[in-house]
DNA sequence: AAGTGGTCTAGACCACTAT
DNA sequence: TAGTGGTCTAGACCACTTC
């Protein structure tokens, strides 16, 4: 019934995922592990990393001596935080066509702040990119990278628009492995709000981010800015231990 | 009336996070998974467990063919945002020795979005439960959950100082089990800013959430505003498939 | 080629929830 | 008490990274 490469737990964590979406579990109950490995004709043992893997998504929840059980509808999360990597496959997530707008490419010199995060000189020189994500006219993201111009090696200008791990793979001798981000409070100012189009003073979530490569050393500092009414994120918190 | 036992996976999560925190581990690396189980005396499975909870939770990375590494110190992620259950809680971790204070419980009229929310007709009767929490004198939370009069049978307002989930557990035929979360940015307004210790107007990050119990009813509307300076949420974000 | 984490099996017993 | 998820064992082979 079950053949190879996709992994054996991904195969059926692609079978839950489409009876979870046909609304085939009466009551949002799910089989018991048991049950499911016999009639997969897998070990349990890959049943319960699958259903674990869905857990960790979201999906569904288990109670010990009770059952597994599908997670209402309109909980389901549509980006989880920790796995946002590009913001287009965000939109896309939410059901947007994005587009992409580079607002500008310039080689700035770097200020205290940024020199520090980035492990560089203050005023050495960093390529600062502006982007602006939009949903049709709308523009929902609003991102300031930058890089220390010391990385960059080739004509970059004109792949300003790939999403920046690709950049990052294909100007520079290195690749992004993760993201330290912070979620900050922030008031619109006047530069930003006329991009976003809305009024200056608005509140909005800024993640203020810094990019690490394989070895931990600092590549980009990255700003996002949200349109709240456009994109919101949301979570589940379930009680765990105890 | 809590009897722990560490279970074996547990303990060796204890273990490698004392030697984690002790700097033992010589350039990151963490012995291969094999080897820590022949030290250790258990199974391979029972330290890929640990070790898959110590990734989880942000302490640890793995990297297939070349083995499993300490995070870098300034990664730590104090409190998961998907794990917060209480916010005494989520102070404590951050080395604060919170107190809490109780700033007004009272009926008042449900508004549309909050019987909304909650599922009642507008205009019923909720308990608005007003609460800050402070580390010394500073203000760092500031949280008001709204509950439907009709499901609080007892006299409740001397335990309002307890952690909500106590509270429902205990004046309540019903226990929380999950909140669906949104992040939300604010200007605080004059009535916030005054508790808080900040100007009005000033941006803020807002957890706007709905708590349900096991059948996905609706139980308590809660917000929470935090004041950026002194709690600020952080997440790694690792490039995972492809 | 050697060593690592990733996947998978087939059992066993325990802790908890429901009825 | 029956059934569930939680923990744990002792193997095996594969995919990948590093040298």
């Amino acid at each position: 019934m079950i053949a190879r490469n996709p992994s054996l737990t991904e195969q059926v964590m692609a079978h839950l995922r489409e009876r979870i979406a046909g609304g085939e579990f009466e009551g949002g109950r799910i089989p018991s592990e048991a049950k499911l490995a016999s009639v997969l004709g897998v070990s349990r043992t890959t049943v319960r990393d699958a259903l674990s893997r869905l857990e960790h998504d979201g999906s569904i929840y288990r109670k010990q001596g009770a059952g597994t059980f599908v997670n209402e509808p309109g909980l389901q999360i549509r980006s989880r935080l920790e796995e946002i990597w590009s913001y287009e496959q965000v939109l896309r997530d939410h059901g947007y066509t994005p587009s992409v707008r580079v607002l500008g490419v310039l080689e700035e010199a770097a200020d205290a702040a940024i020199a520090s995060d980035l492990g560089i000189a203050p005023a050495d020189p960093v390529i600062a990119m502006e982007k602006l994500f939009l949903e049709d006219d709308d523009p929902v993201v609003l991102t300031m990278n930058r890089i220390p111009a010391a990385y960059l090696h080739d004509d970059f200008a004109e792949s300003a628009s790939e999403p920046l791990y690709e950049f990052v793979e294909a100007h520079c001798d290195r690749h992004l492995a993760y993201y330290l981000s912070e979620i900050v409070p922030v008031a619109l100012d006047d530069h930003q709000a006329a991009l976003l189009d809305e009024p200056a003073g608005t509140p909005a979530i800024c993640f203020e981010e810094i990019g690490f490569d394989q070895s931990n050393a600092p590549i980009v500092r990255a700003s996002s800015i949200f349109r709240d009414d456009l994109l919101r994120f949301r979570l589940i918190r379930r009680k765990t231990g105890a």
